[in-house]
DNA sequence: ACAAAAGTGTTAGTGTTACACCCATGT
DNA sequence: ACATGGGTGTAACACTAACACTTTTGT
């Protein structure tokens, strides 16, 4: 163990705790909502996202997979930084910064009953939280403005429709076909499946490109 | 002082300590440099980024401040945060998150003498700051892809081409002129004066469209 | 036959890139 | 006069947005 001059180890001079908190986000109803619980202990009842403290050994990614599973049950995740919230009244309880995350995942990872709110019309939640889902609402926003299905929610084949009802339910408003398609359609492959038995013309099934599927000959 | 159910304190919970680093770009020789200083005490003489502690009543960017205060003897900027480096061993001192900043100044706000090393031949840094220093290039190039001189270097009034070597310095390499300017412009506006003395044709300058200059009539 | 959903042709407008050239000044 | 650096005209090309249309299915 490391000892400077007089003796002490870093744990020995007053320092800030560490917290993660996670914003999963999930499409309810063709809308972008966020997973949130209801406090036990400190705060109890009210509504939060899933967090917990940072432990001596554990890295961040971890701390935010374990706050995942103990509040909601979800797990398997890979969320994703967003930034630190470090204002020193953020927690009544002491000083705590808290690195915020994000993930967007299917309704159906979550187990039934899970409590969620629309990311625009956010209740009041413990702490700074309101903060973070705005943050978290945006960030997936941009990335998904930039390529297709970036969290992978669709699995390995879907349709064109099925993308656009997607990315509309994250951007939070209609898009228009013709547009859409011709802007996804360079970063897609087509799988040369098609998803028949509903009424209507069938549509082709598509994987984003560079992904398993028959490899290239 | 908030105690929980076995009448401890947050602080009574082994946590990590945190710390904040800054790269500190500025350009030197047409190209983008970082500020480093040669450690004391722990590591002695090994090159790094400035940096420091967060005390427990600190803000983030406080504390960045401090340390360029202390290291650099810089003051007065106001530091970005980029990201936390959380590996568990990044520190042999003992677990130590690293909460990275950037900000891009001026060569003129360094004391003579400050040291510099060119962003994309950085020698090796302690910890992991040669990983901080490539996010934080990146993260400028990034900014200054979207608008011009998003850091304010060139003071009140400039003109075209002192734009454009800025920007070739950051980018790394030599940008088209024509189009460069046609990209820019859109976000200027023409002072009314002119930058005469040199040989060639004067160069009308420029400021930031929608800073204070001329307020509209 | 008809409704529903997939998918495309076309056009107008806008932005990007690069070439070439003209303009105003100091020496 | 001419070198130096500032600044612009233009044409090719690509991208975007929107409209209207054709195609293929289930009922």
């Amino acid at each position: 163990m490391w000892r400077d001059e007089t003796g002490r180890s870093l744990a020995d001079y007053p320092h800030p705790s560490v917290a993660v908190d996670v914003a999963l986000l999930t499409v309810v109803d063709g809308t972008l909502h966020v997973a949130l619980h209801r406090r036990e202990g400190h705060a109890t009842g009210e509504l939060a996202l899933p967090g917990t403290f940072v432990r001596i050994d554990e890295r961040l990614a971890d701390a935010a997979l374990r706050a995942l599973r103990d509040h909601l049950e979800v797990t398997g995740r890979s969320p994703e930084q967003l930034r630190v919230f470090d204002d020193p009244h953020r927690d009544d309880r002491g000083r705590v910064l808290a690195i915020a995350h994000v993930d967007l995942v299917d309704r159906g990872v979550l187990p039934t009953g899970t409590e969620t709110a629309a990311v625009d019309t956010c209740p009041t939640l413990a702490f700074d939280h309101g903060a973070m889902v705005a943050a978290a609402a945006e960030h997936v926003r941009a990335r998904h403005r930039g390529s297709p299905d970036p969290a992978g929610l669709l699995g390995a084949e879907f349709t064109l429709a099925e993308l656009q009802g997607l990315h509309e339910a994250v951007a939070g408003g209609p898009l228009p076909k013709d547009t859409f398609r011709r802007h996804v359609l360079g970063d897609l492959e087509p799988t040369g499946g098609l998803r028949t038995g509903v009424v209507g013309k069938p549509a082709r099934l598509f994987r984003r490109a560079g992904e398993p599927g028959q490899p290239p000959v």
